[in-house]
DNA sequence: TTAAAATTGTGAAAAGTTGCACTAATGTTC
DNA sequence: GAACATTAGTGCAACTTTTCACAATTTTAA
């Protein structure tokens, strides 16, 4: 628990911390091993017990893992015990989907503002939220402090739009527009395009 | 171009693509260099050269890279010379965001059906299309042949309707759904779960 | 025409990641 | 209670990926 942890290590964290609620919760387990984790999940028992060597010891010889304590002891490591406020730019059927989604609350965040430039759209409901107006970004996001973006707004206006976020103190964004971002350094992009994930497995197939 | 080429360099392709795309067509450029490219996405030119050298030599010293070439074989290396042909599955409020989206078919997809289980849903317009039932699935992509899925369906459905879609044929499957799916040898599965991408993030950020 | 600058492709080195296999501890069975 | 089975944590080896740095080639400038 000493040198800086590999980001890739990072990014496996979330998901055992899904299969291991998904043990608790839907299947009622109440301890589970590494080997079993890794089953589950096609990854190799050794790297799950590394990955986990590097924050503490989690596990019991001879038992495995008791699943609650594991499930709390991720969520603090990925500062998930309180409850990320989220902001969504763009209402289009992308924006609608993504603030309706029920899955967020329960795993750590809560969409808290919708954002368009469309007059059609601002003051129509979106969830259990009203779309504000895109002028109003830096207003509600330095307001609520919030950290957290998702970005489902037209190619052309994603940049300029990423540029007023970070200077409102967006430090993290998840884009859904598919261009690469320019963000300042300490600033993190997480990128979702299904059609780089398509392209990435046809590679693969027959045509 | 001997060897088996890594997943990791395979992943990266349609992100240069995608680049080279917007620099021929918004921009107008003709020739890049891999600085240039590199620059634009943040990887090294190193990385991009060594990339591009697993399939051969596309490039030229002391000019670099001619845009609309490159792009060619970077369509032929990943068999996105035809038109793929995609099935979405659910037509909820994410399924009609999918099947609504206007970037698939210039970059070698098209959505040509959408299946849902809920009658209120079958029958009705999504896109182009009409929702076919879940029923009829097994026809449909046998009898157009259909390689590549969308998921898009409640958590508690989606290994059934995974088993049936790879049982009539499907080989490359894109899940936004949040669980991990069991597929046999074979057949390639790519995820997309936007809270496994913020709880990632969320370990660099103070709460 | 020559010198300087730009740029690729690549072998080798460096850095990063994963898997092996072992020790030590706990649980289970007879 | 002893023998056996299970399992975590870990040092080290194997493997993978990235970066470095340079020769070769082409373009640009003087």
């Amino acid at each position: 628990m000493e040198k800086e942890i590999p980001d890739i290590v990072i990014g496996r964290l979330p998901i055992y911390l899904r299969e291991l609620n998904r043990m608790a919760t839907a299947e009622g387990l109440a301890t589970t091993s590494s080997h079993e984790l890794g089953q589950r999940l096609d990854i190799s028992s050794a790297q799950i017990r590394k990955d986990l060597s590097h924050f503490g010891e989690f596990g019991k010889q001879g038992t495995g893992y008791h699943i609650p304590y594991l499930i709390d002891q991720l969520q603090r490591i990925l500062h998930l015990t309180g409850e990320w406020e989220v902001a969504i730019l763009g209402a289009g059927y992308l924006g609608h989907a993504l603030a309706n989604y029920k899955g967020f609350q329960s795993r750590g965040f809560r969409v808290v503002c919708v954002f368009d430039v469309d007059a059609e759209r601002v003051g129509k409901p979106v969830g259990d939220l009203v779309v504000e107006h895109v002028d109003d970004l830096e207003k509600s996001i330095k307001h609520r402090n919030i950290q957290i973006a998702i970005l489902a707004v037209p190619v052309d206006v994603v940049q300029e739009l990423t540029d007023r976020l970070v200077e409102a103190g967006v430090k993290s964004l998840l884009s859904y527009v598919p261009v690469h971002l320019n963000v300042p350094e300490g600033v993190q992009v997480s990128y979702s395009d299904p059609v780089i994930q398509m392209q990435r497995m046809t590679y693969y197939l027959q045509p």
